[in-house]
This record gives C-alpha cells, structure tokens and sequence, in this order.
RNA sequence: GGCCCGUUGGUCAAGCGGUUAAGACACCGCCCUUUCACGGCGGUAUCAGCAGUUCGAUUCUGCUACGGGUCACCA
C-alpha cells in the first residue's frame, strides 16, 4: 500500500506541512520552570464546580510559576453546543477572578476578541492543522481511513448503549465491535477511490499497534506512579465531518499551543493510553499530568456518585442563585484543593489568596464529597470577616437581580442598611449571622416597614398585664440618649417592679420566688421592636430604629 | 465483565517506619451571655480485612473486600 498516495487521496486540498504549522508556533520565551496551563471547556453553558477547581489550579499553576494559562474552547461537538455559551464561560472565570492571559476574551464593547499568539482558541476553527497532522499519520501508515459508520458499528455490537447491558454481554459485543473495527483495517486503494467517488462519509482512525497485556509506567503529578496498558483500539482521530475527536486535538493543540501541564479530571485517565500512542506517533513530547480528584456527592442510596449536572451546586451559576459570594465559594474551593489554605488563610488574614502557596503534593487524590454545611460554614467566616459597606454593595447587587423589592428598600436608606449591618461586625469575635445573600433579608428585614411582623407566640406564657405594664414603664422612662448601661439599668428596674429578677443569680438561685427575670422583660420588649425573639442587639437595634419608631413599635404591641 | 484509580472518625483531612494518630466541619456537653449570633473549655468517633518485609507498620509489598471511573464519529 502507498500511504503516501493515500494520504494525498484523502486530504488533496491539505498543502502545507508539519514543518510550516510547526514554524507558526514557536517555543514560547518564558523563564525556567514556568508553566503553560490550559483551561479547555467545551460551550455546554455553564462551567461545572469541577471544572472550576481545575481552572483554579490551571490558574495558580501558571501564574505562580510566571508562565502562561490560556483558555481554548473545545467546540468540537457541534451537537452539544449551546449559543451565548461562550460568554457565560467568560463571564463565570471573571466573576471568580479566574484571570487568563491567552484565549477568548471581551473587549470594552462586550464583542468576543482572540488574544494571543498561539490561537486560534476554537477547536472548530483549527481543522486545517488537524488535518496536516491527519494527513501526515496516514503518509506513514500510521492512521487510516474507515468507512464503516456509526450505524454499523452499533449494530454489530448488538447492544444499545442506551440500555443496560448485562454483564456477560460486555465482553463479546466488545469484540464484536473490534473484529469489525480491524476488518476496517483491510482495504485497497482501489476501494478508497470507489468510496471517495461515491462521496461515502468516512473518518480517519489510528492505527493501533499495542499489545494492552504490555504496561507501561506513567507519572502523574497528582496520583504519583501509575500503570497503564498499551492501546490495541484503533480510535477515531477525525470524525466524518473532519472535525477531531478530542483525543487528537488534545495532543495537537497541546502542543502546538506548547502547554506544559495539562490538569483534567481523573476521569480522563482511561483514556491515557490512547494518548501515549498519540504524542508518540506524532513525535510530541508529552506534557506533564494532573489528572484531579472527583468531587462527589451521595446519591439517594447512600452511594458516592460523581457530581452531575443535575445535581444543586454542580453548576458555578446554582452558587449564584443561592446567594453564596463568590469569595466564600473560591475559599471552599481553595480548602478543597489544598486542605492547609484555611490555616493558612486564618494566619494571613491580610494577605490576598494570590500569596497563598499552592502545593500540587497537597492535592488531593481520592474523590472527595461535596460537603454543604463545609460550604457554609467558611461562608459564614468569610461573610463576617467583610466590612459594612462591602456587605451592603455585594447583597444589593445580589438583591438587585433576585429580590428587586428588597433591593428598592435598602436602596431607599442607605445609611441606615449599613447602620445594621455594622452591628457586631468589626471586632475579635463578629457576628456570623450571614451564610448567603439570601439571608439578609431574613436576618434584618424587620428593620423596614415591609417586613416587619410581629409573632406574640412566645409572649403566651406570661400575664398579658404584665407585658402591657413592662412596655409601658419602658416608654415613661425611655430615653434615647441614654448609654446602654443606664438604658438597661431601666429594663432591670422595671423587673423589680413587676416581680421579676433583675439579677440572674438570685433568680437562678431561687426561681420560685419570681414571676419570671429580667431577660424575660428584655424578651417583651425584643418582641415589640423586632418582632421576634431573637434578634441582634436591642440596644442598638433601638438606636438604629430611632425613638419615633421604636415607641410607635413598643405601643402597637 | 475488561482495564484503571482509590480506601485514616459522619464529612474534609494531617501523617510520609517508632506520634498519647494533628486540625477544621458536623454532633453532644459545660461556661460566657438580657435573646440570638459569636467566643471559651471539654467530649464521642478513624488507620477496610488478611498475609508478608521489618526489631517495629497507618506509613513498604502482595492478595481480598468495598467504593469510584471508563469502555462513542461526547468531551
């Protein structure tokens, strides 16, 4: 067989050569050790929590190194493509500060821009390099063409992949499907031109020559030394439309884009094998693996199951809508990643995570379960660690889009929403009221007017006279311009008054003796102002209220 | 089913031949506190099993079990 006349039959429009493509991307001009990184999504539309974590690392890695991380949109799957799903990808990596040096960007005008030296960054508009490299495998036999379609092959393997296939059926429709495969392997030239004059769709497969008895020692850089058997599967490199598998454009682009280390899912790992034999048949030195940790979740049966779309929290966007900060998400991520970061983070508190060491040896290399009340917790510290001011910009703008009415009445008194979010806020030991967004407005909205409702349930067990008298006594003596310590000098007094402690001890040491004590006083009053029983401060949530409303409040109750 | 990967408390995990086996979350007590939210102190709970190497194995090797991944003209 001349390959070299095959390969001319079969990419007769394919003129330039390795050597030219090759001219196009020369070695990149970094500094040693520096590392080339990659983020390569394909537009499904929205970016996965585990595709955030590897964006992460793939961002860390380069720019702690002083290398290069680039974005490539991996479009080969028209079928899967969804419109406006590119920007979504941008606008999620910059909304978590995930900062890419090459790749699709958007410019001022909000129009999509290539930048950089190594592009383009769309799969779909690379084919003819694939093609050179295509057409030079099958110059060297190395690769060739098969005609046998997708519809054949599936009925020959006589199982539908839809359906559960049994066990015992693995092994021989597997069989089946690769006798069919390597009776492809045998054609003449003849039989090339007849199909090609019939204009019969075909793709180009490799040629497989491994033995997968035979293994050979890999190195990732994440799960250490591995073992991996050669490939025996002549899989496809370019699909009939001419567009690539993910396989070859992964060891194209990788290296003509010159990427160092690629970092992916561990569940790419399989196809490992597939490929060594690549980079090798190519004459491409391999970059260095990360191959990451699952992130799962328990499924209803109790199993650990990998993170699916489906599932809340899979998408970056799902954190959105549930109202968690991008930072308090970006600190779970981190803790996922390196579990030291939160330590570190606690004795750093000044420091940007940028300077946080990050350790590819500290990564995890066992799946790890997706863990909300973890989420919440490092979201409560992070929310608490934030002042006033960025509390109330960040939860107006989360308000703004999922809560507009709420929006309106912050917006409408500014000072006072920063007054109450300054509650407790500052100190050694601040509030941790805040998990989300979406808790401000349960947690402060009895501030405003609105939502302000009052729930006498815990009033039921106490002598209405009493609650009418302590409020009452309250107002005689109320003065805002009390110190708090005079103002609850006050509400101790009224206690004696109407037969309850002022002093927990004594009340703690006798509670028969008393109606009820002091902290029930303060209860009545808390009932009044705020509606509810628990709530910040009432000190300052009187302050905050002002006097008009504060008495308005305590005489309506 | 083949192949690959993994297994330290309920969860995330330190550990890298000799430790009372860190820490965080969750849970449970106690303390502080006019409620709540914090904070402090303490507690329950872990090396999957079996062999082997070794003076000594959570750490090294093998086997078993269990869990996960993968087996497309999807990535």
């Amino acid at each position: 067989m001349d390959y070299k006349a095959l390969s001319e039959l079969l990419f007769p429009n394919v003129t330039a050569t390795v050597e030219e493509i090759e001219a196009r991307y020369p070695a990149r001009d970094l500094p040693e050790g520096a590392k080339v990184t990659r983020f390569a999504p394909s537009p499904t539309g929205f970016v996965h929590f585990g595709g955030m974590y590897q964006a992460v690392v793939d961002e860390r890695l380069a720019h702690q190194s002083g290398g290069v991380f680039f974005l490539r949109i991996e479009d080969t799957d028209g079928q899967r493509e969804i419109k406006g799903a590119v920007e979504a990808l941008i606008h999620t990596l910059s909304d978590y500060g995930v900062s890419y040096d090459e790749g699709i960007k958007e410019d001022e005008n909000g129009d999509l821009v290539e930048v950089g030296d190594y592009g383009p960054y769309k799969q779909s508009q690379r084919a003819e390099l694939y093609h050179v490299f295509a057409k030079k495998l099958v110059a060297e036999g190395k690769a060739y063409p098969c005609f046998t379609t997708a519809e054949e092959l599936e009925e020959i393997q006589e199982t539908d992949k839809k359906a559960e296939i049994k066990n015992t059926d693995w092994h021989t429709a597997a069989e089946q499907k690769r006798a069919a495969m390597l009776a492809g392997r045998q054609f003449t030239m003849e039989e090339v031109k007849a199909h090609l004059a019939n204009s019969d769709p075909f793709v180009i497969r490799i040629l497989a020559n491994g033995d997968p008895e035979k293994k050979t020692k890999f190195t990732d850089m994440v799960k250490g030394n591995l073992e991996v058997p050669e490939n025996d599967e002549d899989f496809v490199l370019l699909k009939s439309d001419g567009i690539p598998t993910y396989h070859f454009a992964h060891a194209v682009d990788d290296h003509l884009m010159k990427t160092t280390h690629v970092i992916r899912g561990e569940d790419w790992l399989p196809s490992l094998p597939k490929h060594i034999m690549l980079f090798n048949y190519l004459g491409f030195k391999m970059p260095k693996y990360l191959h990451t940790a699952q992130i799962l979740k328990t499924d209803e049966n109790g199993n650990k199951k990998k993170l699916s779309k489906r599932d809340m929290g899979a998408k970056m966007d799902d954190y959105r809508q549930m109202g968690y900060a991008t930072e308090c998400v970006w600190e779970y991520l981190l803790t996922l990643l390196n579990s030291n970061f939160e330590e570190w983070h606690a004795q750093n508190a000044d420091k940007s995570y940028l300077d946080f060491p990050f350790n590819i040896k500290k990564m995890a290399t066992s799946g790890c379960l997706y863990d909300y009340a973890k989420l919440n917790d490092v979201s409560k510290n992070v929310l608490s660690r934030m002042t006033a001011d960025e509390i109330y910009e960040k939860s107006l703008d989360w308000a703004n889009e999922f809560d507009p009415d709420f929006a309106a009445v912050m917006k409408a008194d500014p000072e006072k929403t920063k007054a109450i979010f300054a509650i407790g806020r500052g100190g050694k030991k601040p509030r941790k009221d805040l998990c989300t967004w979406n808790d401000v407005k349960p947690y402060m909205g009895f501030f405003f007017a609105p939502y302000f409702t009052v729930d006498r349930t815990p009033l039921e067990r106490f002598d209405p006279a009493d609650v009418k008298s302590a409020c009452a006594k309250f107002l005689e003596t109320y003065d805002p311009a009390d110190e708090m310590n005079v103002w609850f000098d006050k509400i101790k007094a009224i206690a004696d008054a109407l037969g309850y402690a002022s002093d927990m001890k004594a009340y703690k040491a006798n509670p028969d003796a008393y109606k009820g004590n002091v902290a029930d006083i303060s209860m009545f009053l808390r009932i009044a102002v705020t509606g509810r029983e628990n709530a910040p401060d009432l000190f300052t949530v009187m302050q905050i209220l002002g006097e008009e409303e504060t008495r308005k409040r305590i005489l309506a109750l």
